[in-house]
DNA sequence: GTATTATATAAGCATAGAATAATATGTTGA
DNA sequence: TCAACATATTATTCTATGCTTATATAATAC
């Protein structure tokens, strides 16, 4: 049992991060899919600098990661993060967040990254 | 799969709650003890209103209950919450923390509440 | 090389959150 | 009723966070 537990003050630093609606729903549109931050700042309507931010904390704390491909970086759920069976059983209980990345899709936003 | 989900924006906001160190630490001792504000107060080293004022917001939103004993007020988890699936299965990856209660037993200091 | 696109970073501001200090409410027991 | 105890509430202050604006970095296409 201890071996599968994270520290409570390291947890409380990743929930807090969590704890905002556009993380959240990153990070649970990141278990089932890879994405650029210009699919992130359509899809939330968002400006391209506050999106930034948001995947950089995810990052700093390792719940993400970075791989350049070309012009696009694209942000993936990091598997490997000691909160990952945390966050995974968290994101179970979160409702499937795909259509908005259809949406985009249907809209031919999602072809530069892909 | 969809009757057990909840809402993505309303999650967000209970983990911003649980994503404080002092409340994360209170709900997962309340996961296997009730507790009143003077136990907590002991626990954490923290003012009373201090208290007061993190578990008002965690019952705010449900995640706690309150009963009042005598002049104690005691706190447990509502465990009808739509919200403790979830949370239950976040704190399944959290260590113990009944060793804090332990200590104040030791003190004398749980007298009150028992 | 330059222009364009994608992303990151930094500074400034405005709002939200946490702690304190002071006070109020409510219970118990003499 | 009054004193003591437990808790809640309010106002204030300080810090943290999120967004914007402006600028920097990096890759691609010409």
């Amino acid at each position: 049992m201890k071996g599968s537990t994270v520290e409570i003050d390291k947890t409380a630093t990743i929930l807090k991060l969590l704890g905002d609606k556009t993380r959240l729903t990153m990070v649970k549109i990141l278990d089932t899919n890879d994405c650029c931050v210009c699919e992130f700042v359509e899809i939330f309507k968002a400006s391209q600098p506050a999106i930034s931010q948001h995947v950089r904390k995810l990052k700093d704390v390792g719940i993400v990661r970075e791989k350049r491909r070309g012009q696009w970086i694209i942000y993936s759920l990091n598997r490997d993060s000691e909160y990952f069976p945390m966050i995974q059983s968290l994101l179970d209980h979160l409702p499937n967040q795909d259509f908005k990345l259809k949406e985009l899709e249907e809209q031919g936003l999602r072809i530069s990254c892909e």
